[in-house]
DNA sequence: TCTTATACATAATACTCTTATGTATTGTTG
DNA sequence: CAACAATACATAAGAGTATTATGTATAAGA
């Protein structure tokens, strides 16, 4: 696991990002799919992943399905047309930080 | 000018890294080495930097070197040997969290 | 049966940065 | 030469984002 602070402000980046590839998802399957592809190295905890899903639900770019499996509870979550654009543009942004961050940093990535 | 939530947690990794690289350096002087080196992306702010420095050089990080220009005062930071150390690893851990997100998001850099 | 995994959620706290403010000197331009 | 911009330091209030702790509850495995 990498120092914590780096992953401030790319959480939402994140969560657009997994939902747009891998389609409707709820909140436990997402950190569990961001653990495997990061391998170990990201672990999303609940209390910052529930209030980011609730927040971007909020502002219109992700909606909700809400399935009874057996007594419990899933909540599935999906971008909605306006959640797909500001996914599509989350991601360019991070790109170019990287970007710019490789060049004042003087490191080559790969 | 990025999402400035990005730069969080990379301003000490810069700080470090630039002074690594261009050495004897002053506060305003960062500020415009990393704005230069990004080409005006990254303006780092004065309530950041100055408690970044204060705070590296509380660590043991940096040492600092006052110098009088006529009536102003310049105050010069300098990485210290555990610094130089840090830098390094600082920048090390963050290519690998560029490589765990560029998985994770599916992206390629460059 | 006990522990772990699944699955949701909120609250208190910590950390980091932005914005606002303060002080003061030096250089530039109309 | 007056006004403004740039240089140069610094701190404080507030915002934003995440961690840690806590709570509730079901399902699966040893």
């Amino acid at each position: 696991m990498h120092s914590p602070e780096l992953l401030k402000g790319t959480l939402q980046t994140i969560v657009l990002k997994v939902l747009k590839d891998h389609g409707k998802m709820y909140g436990y399957e997402i950190t569990q799919r961001v653990k495997e592809l990061s391998e170990g190295r990201i672990l999303l905890t609940e209390g910052a992943l529930y209030p980011t899903l609730h927040k971007l639900e909020a502002e219109g770019l992700l909606k909700t399905e809400i399935v009874n499996i057996g007594k419990r509870i899933r909540k599935y979550y999906l971008l909605t047309a306006p959640g797909k654009v500001i996914a599509k543009d989350r991601v360019s942004e991070f790109v170019d930080f990287i970007n710019t961050m490789t060049t004042v940093l003087q490191v080559k990535i790969e």
